[in-house]
RNA sequence: GGGCCGCUAACUCAAGUGGCAGAGUAUCGGCCUUUUAAGCCGAGAGUUGUGGGUUCGAGUCCCGCGCGGCCCA
């Protein structure tokens, strides 16, 4: 057991002072008739007066000699309460003196009366002890502002900010909002394996564990995608799934290591019906959640209402880089081009990581109001469809609001040879030095010979959708727990 | 990976140019029966992230390391 502080010295000699009266510090139940809301709505509604049992985390204490007021707090908001010496009597108004404090959780049983200064407030006739807390509170008045504590213990920043407490349940509504939309247009939520044999869906590189029994490695998946579309082979015709990807990179400010994901794919669909459903669906989300499609994120006003605009990837990066991306038809070439504009990007780049440098660094910061990107270089994106009468370009668009990429979709590419050739020249990229390329995935593609309808697919990260609803610049303001480097015992 | 900034009591923060490590909240003791950042009086509370170095003397200056934040890649 850890040295204590002085503070928490003092708390353990109050459980034992407890125990030796014979009270358990930790009773397994409590009663409750109210939450601390419903009291306070019952007594304002004028509803006959009785007593109410309340529960909650003492809060704070102010004790007055012979009376003391507190605040008790429980999931639904605040009461305060009222002990007296003389409704109480002297032993028990002092037990709760000595031994109960800031922090504890606490049953009061009582009437609810309104003090002088109009506040809603419950008279305790008998008190007991929930669970003594044993390690003081962060302060009530500054809160636990200190970034690293609020994230690695998370239920502080809960206990202490109320407005951290809200983000969550945004978070929530967000989520319930999201399946809400898709399961009214007919779309079936399935689960696909987090543990994949093969990763693939996207480029990124993979955190790699391994089966004992099957004496087996396997990858926690970057993407649904693959699953997915499988499932459109096997007949459904809409479906989705909201869960946890997993991609092996750098932490920063709208990356985490696991991240939640929506996926949909619809058959019969293209990439402007689901263009259409995805400016829907964001705007839903927001008037559901917030009641508005007008939000503020970072000091920018955005209207996310539809109709988004659509601007051509290439004529984006053109007007806002100077660079036609289709004059440099080789990495080289176009390598020459970005360096020639002060652009920092490394040499053995290959021309769609450049491209997707430029994206990054000139368009996407200015993508404020929500916009889409549409029609994509075929090298960055192996698992869409080309556009006909130009097969470089595939229909694939992201979009973007908050200067952010917050989704990414595309008509599917479903001609399993042309799906076999983009897989060889993804293990091409790959043997150069692409280690983001994708893996060749021989049992996609016998799923893919069976025959594919055409099909428009369609993800989103839920945390940056967040981030952008709850105007929060970091992707560890809406994650309960982000990643963070374990702090080594010294 | 690079640059800048931060780490001091349980929490929020102070401690010109190196010179006795402080305040508020919280805690403990005393007074106080309608307070709400209650009030008044008194007390205790610290390995200044960590390991070295310079110095008569280091929270402060130098070097290494850890963790975090912001920016860049």
């Amino acid at each position: 057991m850890e040295k204590f502080s002085d503070l928490e010295r003092q708390r353990h000699i109050k459980l034992e002072r407890i125990r030796e009266r014979g009270i358990d510090p930790y009773p397994p139940r409590v009663q409750r008739s109210h939450t601390a809301t419903e009291a306070i709505l019952e007594f304002e509604t004028g509803k006959p007066e009785r007593d109410m049992s309340l529960v909650g985390r003492l809060m704070s204490i102010r004790a007055m000699g012979r009376s003391t007021f507190a605040h008790i707090e429980d999931g639904s908001g605040r009461i305060q309460i009222y002990l007296r010496q003389d409704a109480l009597g002297e032993e028990a108004y002092e037990f709760f003196k000595r031994d109960f404090d800031i922090g504890d959780f606490i049953g009061v049983t009582g009437h609810l009366f309104r003090t002088r200064t109009g506040e809603v407030t419950l008279q305790v006739r008998d008190f007991k002890m929930l669970a003594k807390s044993l390690h003081p509170l962060p302060e009530k008045w500054h809160g636990l502002k200190d970034v690293e504590t609020r994230y690695r213990q998370r239920y502080l920043d809960l206990i202490a900010n109320e407005e951290v407490r809200e983000i969550f349940v945004i978070r929530a509504r967000i989520v319930s909002a999201l399946r809400r939309f898709l399961d009214e247009r007919g779309f079936l939520e399935v689960a696909t394996p987090v543990l994949q044999p093969i990763y693939g869906g996207a480029a990124a590189r993979p955190f790699i564990t391994y089966h004992n029994i099957l004496d087996q490695d396997l990858y926690l998946r970057i993407s649904d995608e693959l699953y997915l579309k499988r499932l459109i082979i096997g007949g459904y015709e809409r479906v989705y799934e909201i869960g946890k990807d997993f991609r092996n990179e750098g932490v920063s400010h709208k990356h985490n290591p696991e991240f939640t994901v929506l996926e949909f794919y619809q058959a019969y669909a293209d990439y402007s019906d689901v263009m259409e459903m995805a400016e829907e669906m964001v705007s839903y989300v927001a008037q559901e959640v917030l009641g508005t499609t007008c939000i503020t994120y970072q000091g920018n006003e955005i209207d996310l209402a539809p109709p988004w605009p659509r601007r051509s990837l290439r004529q984006a990066i053109k007007e806002e880089s100077g660079i036609d991306y289709q004059d440099y038809p080789d990495a080289q070439s176009l390598y020459q081009a970005v360096r020639a504009i002060g652009g920092n990007v490394e040499p053995k780049a290959t021309r769609g990581k450049l491209i997707d440098a430029l994206l990054s660094n000139y368009v996407e910061p200015k993508l404020i109001q929500p916009t889409f990107l549409v029609d994509y270089p075929v090298e960055v994106s192996p698992l869409a469809k080309r556009k006909p009468g130009n097969s470089g370009t595939v229909e694939r668009f992201e979009g973007f609001a908050g200067g952010m990429e917050i989704c990414n979709a595309f008509t599917e590419l479903n001609d399993p040879l042309d799906q076999e050739e983009r897989f060889l020249a993804q293990g091409r990229a790959y043997e150069a030095g692409d280690e983001e390329a994708h893996q060749m995935d021989e049992d996609f593609l016998i799923a893919l010979s069976y025959g594919m309808p055409p099909t428009g697919g369609f993800g989103m990260g839920i945390d940056r959708l967040t981030m952008l609803l709850t105007d929060r610049a970091s992707i560890r303001e809406v994650i309960l727990f982000p990643h963070l480097r374990t702090k080594g015992q010294s």
